[in-house]
DNA sequence: TCTTTTTTATCACGGCCGTGATACATTGGA
DNA sequence: TCCAATGTATCACGGCCGTGATAAAAAAGA
């Protein structure tokens, strides 16, 4: 069987069992369960632990990444939509990162785990500075492709602002994890809307 | 020997273990270490595991709830500043909640540790659900306040703005806590200062 | 002083963990 | 067909864990 494979059906059940149970129940026992593989099989596709580890936090990175070039690739030229309208499509990217449906909480769960994790344990923590990177990064392109466009306020500081955006978000999104019932969906999604009509012009 | 210094002594260096190497390196030989106990003596003073970090968890927010407390009474009565200053009141206590300096940084990267721990361990779930609970009471009632001197733009959705509020200091936490080269505590100020001022009347 | 309570210190058990070693089964090409 | 490579399945070791049981020491009160 394609070797490929085998991996991402080893990798999608850690994501499960973390999702679960929290990363740290994602032995390798464990994992060899809940994929209903014996353990000498999940051991002959990854050398170790830690090398299951890092490739499943690597998988999940590639993934996200993949989902938002699409998403932006997909929004095209936003200079043929009025204002409001390249604020809601901006608005609909963000919502990649955060956990609006059971697929998106799933995976943001995992996603604090792993960053959570990656604080003490050195073999996540090249990942976990890269997605950090990597989310200022595109919110810093998203702010200055609507500024240049006129679809938000004249002389902001867009490093700063890209901070206040990815606080936001990963706030929200570590709320609606930790605490469904207070920050719901809705909630994430109005809250993101309010904070870019904060930044709109007069 | 007091058994309540005692017991602060043992939560101290839980504290200590859980900042250091993370909270899943806390377990009772690890802190009993720390504090240059025996096993047997924290076990004395704590019926299980389960308790300590329990009252562990209950004592930072304890600890959190007071310094608050204070900062709020302390502040008074804000009606006799101008609106930018009450402003700027109202940072420097939201400030309490940020890692600004190494005290704080430890809190709350421990505190962090506790909350995520919190989804997967339900004896420390109603500590957690009390701390976003508390948190969203604190922002809500400083928003109101400030906007019953004026000190804020009116017709403003209180509650989507405390979430929001939440959402940007939580995120700005973690991502200090995770990152603390990329999001230095000068950001963070900047971020809350920016925040609130956005806010502000025109 | 003697006695009772509190505190400190060990030992041992079972459980889960990662991992090295090893054997068995299956597969696929020469 | 035979053989090598790939995949599957177990066993065993040492390590860390929480915890029950127990004993020794120290402190406190009579």
């Amino acid at each position: 069987m394609d070797p490929e494979a085998r991996r991402r059906h080893v990798v999608d059940a850690l994501f499960r069992v973390a999702a679960r149970d929290g990363l740290q129940r994602a032995s390798l026992r464990n994992v060899a369960d809940e994929a209903q593989l014996n353990i000498g099989s999940v051991r002959h596709y990854f050398a170790g632990q830690q090398e299951l580890m890092n490739f499943a936090m690597r998988s999940m990175l590639d993934r996200l990444a993949g989902r938002l070039t699409a998403r932006v690739e997909e929004a095209g030229d936003l200079s043929r939509h009025p204002h409001a309208e390249q604020r809601r499509i901006a608005a609909g990217l963000l919502g990649e990162l955060l956990p609006l449906d059971d697929r998106r909480r799933a995976e943001v769960t995992v996603f604090i785990d792993f960053v959570t994790a990656a604080r003490t344990n050195p073999a996540l923590a090249g990942l976990s500075r890269e997605a950090a990177h990597g989310e200022r990064d595109l919110l810093r392109r998203v702010l200055i492709r609507l500024a240049a466009n006129g679809a938000l306020r004249p002389g902001l500081d867009h490093d700063l602002e890209a901070e206040r955006l990815a606080a936001l978000l990963d706030g929200l999104s570590l709320s609606a994890v930790l605490h469904p019932d207070l920050v719901t969906p809705d909630t994430c999604a109005r809250a993101v809307t309010a904070h870019l009509e904060a930044l709109a012009p007069d």
